[in-house]
DNA sequence: AGAGGTAAAGTGGCATGACCATTGTCGGCG
DNA sequence: CGCCGACAATGGTCATGCCACTTTACCTCT
C-alpha cells in the first residue's frame, strides 16, 4: 500500500483557480515573466486558459494574497517585486550610501556569483547569460561609427549582463540583492561607458568573464569579475570628479 | 496641514474583496468564530455583508492562499487551525529561498564583514559587537539552571550579535542586506539553539569570531565566521529532518 | 509651439443568474 | 438492523453586462 497513494493518478486535482494559479506561478518562476512585467488582460488570458474570467480572477486575488502579483485597477496585473527586493529597497531608500560601499557590495556579490555560475549554472541560464552578452554586444557596435549610440539601453543592457550571471548562480536571495544593488547605482549615477576608452576596455573584460564562466573555471571567474569591478570603480570615480561638465 | 492627510476620510478604501477578506479575519481574530467553526453558506454570507458572491469568492480565496480558511466543496467554508496555518506558511516561505540559499548567503555576506571589521572596525562600532556579545552570554547563563531559558530572547540577541559585526564593517548597504537575510531566517525557522549540544557549541564559535575580529586578525575573523556559519546549517538542517515534533 | 484639458480606449471591479459537482443526510427498502 | 439511493445543502464554474479607474492621444487655447 505504500505506493498506491499516488498509483490512480487523478487526472487533474484541484479546483480550476488552484490550477491557473499554480500555471501562473510556473511562468513567473520560470523567468519568462520577470518582475514589472504585465500579464495579459483578464479577459484575454482566461480565454487563452480556456476558463472564465471570474475564475481567472479568484486566481489572481490568491496570488496577490501571497504577493506575487500586483492587481492595479484600470491598468493591469503585474509580476510584483519578491518581500526580499521590497524590503531591502525600503530598508536602502532613507539611506545615503557612498559610492565607495557600493563597489565594496558588487566585490561581495559578484565575486562569488561569477564562481558558482561557473561551478554550477543550469545550461539554460548559462544561455541566458550569453544571449545578454552578445545583446550587449550588438548594441555597442551599432552605431559606433556615427556616436549615435543609445547610452541609456547601453547602461541596461551591461546592468542585465551581470544580473544574469549572478541569476545562473542558483540562489535568489543573491540576485535579489544584486537587482537592487543595480537599481541603486543606475540611480546615482548615470553609465561610465561613454568616458574614453571605458566602452572598449569594458568589452574585453566582459569577454573573459563569459569566457571563464561558460568554461567553468570558478578561479578565472572570480578573477575576471574582481578586475572588471576594480576597473568599473576606477572609472566612476574618475567620472565623479570631473562631474557637473556631463549631463 | 499636517493632519490634512486623514481629514477627508475615506467613505471605504481598498476594493471590495480586499474589504471583505479583512472583515472576515476581523471576526475571526476576534475569537467570535474558532478554529474549526463553518461560515455561513457563501449565498447567505454574501447578502448579509450586502455584496455579491464572486466578490465574496475572491475574498475567500486570498483568505485561503493565506492559509485562514479551508474550504471544502460540499460542505462549507471552515476556519483553519492554526497548525496547518503555519505548516502553509512555512511552505510559502520555502517556496520563496531555500534555506540552503539564505545560508550560502551568510557566508557571502558574514566573510568579508568579519574581515573588514577586523581591519576597519571603528572602536565604537567594535564595543556595540563587545556588548552584544556579553548581552548574549549572560542571557544564555541566566537560567541554564532551571532550563528557564527564553529562547525568542536569545536567538534575537544572536541575530543582534552578528549584525553589529556587519555594521562594524563599514558597510551600508552589506547591513541592510544582512537584516532583511536575517529576518527571513528568522521567520522561516525558529532557532536553533535549543537542540542539543548547539548552546554550548554556539558559544564557543561566537568567542573566537569575537577574539578574531576585537585583534584585528581577518584571516581568523574570515575562518572563525565560516566555523560558524557551517555549523549553524548543520544544526538546521538536522532540525529540518525532525521536524514536525517541535511545536 | 507649448501647455492644458478633455474624450476615448483599454483594463480591472462588481453584480446577476444559472447550472454543475461534491458532500452529507435521511428515509425507504431488503 | 443495515444498506443503498435519492435529495438537499453547499461550494465550483460559467456567461454576460455594466461600472470605475488609468492612460493616452488629440484637440484647443494661450
Amino acid at each position: 500500500m505504500s505506493d498506491d497513494d499516488q498509483l490512480w493518478t487523478p487526472l487533474r486535482q484541484g479546483t480550476v483557480s488552484d490550477l491557473i494559479a499554480r500555471r501562473i506561478l510556473e511562468v513567473i518562476g520560470s523567468d519568462r515573466l520577470r518582475p514589472g512585467d504585465r500579464l495579459p488582460p483578464e479577459r484575454e488570458l482566461a480565454a487563452m486558459l480556456g476558463t472564465s474570467r471570474p475564475s481567472l480572477r479568484e486566481a489572481l486575488q490568491a496570488l496577490k494574497a501571497r504577493g506575487w502579483v500586483d492587481i492595479r485597477h484600470g491598468s493591469g496585473v503585474f509580476v510584483a517585486d519578491p518581500a526580499t527586493t521590497r524590503s531591502l529597497r525600503d530598508a536602502l531608500l532613507a539611506e545615503e550610501v557612498s559610492l565607495r560601499e557600493l563597489f565594496d557590495m558588487r566585490e561581495v556579490l559578484e565575486l562569488p556569483a561569477a564562481a558558482w555560475a561557473a561551478k554550477n549554472g543550469e545550461d539554460r541560464k548559462l544561455a541566458a547569460v550569453q544571449a545578454a552578452y552578445e545583446a550587449l554586444m550588438e548594441a555597442a557596435n551599432a552605431g559606433s561609427a556615427a556616436d549615435g549610440l543609445d547610452w541609456r539601453r547601453l547602461q541596461d543592457l551591461d546592468a542585465a549582463f551581470h544580473l544574469r550571471i549572478v541569476e545562473a548562480a542558483g540562489n535568489r536571495f543573491l540576485a535579489r540583492t544584486q537587482g537592487v544593488l543595480q537599481e541603486i547605482l543606475a540611480a546615482g549615477m548615470g553609465t561610465t561607458l561613454r568616458l574614453p576608452g571605458r566602452l572598449e576596455k569594458s568589452r574585453g573584460e566582459h569577454a573573459r568573464i563569459l569566457a571563464a564562466v561558460m568554461s567553468g573555471n570558478q578561479v578565472a571567474a572570480r578573477r575576471a569579475a574582481l578586475t572588471h569591478i576594480n576597473s568599473a570603480r576606477k572609472a566612476a570615480l574618475s567620472r565623479l570628479r570631473g562631474q557637473g561638465s556631463r549631463d
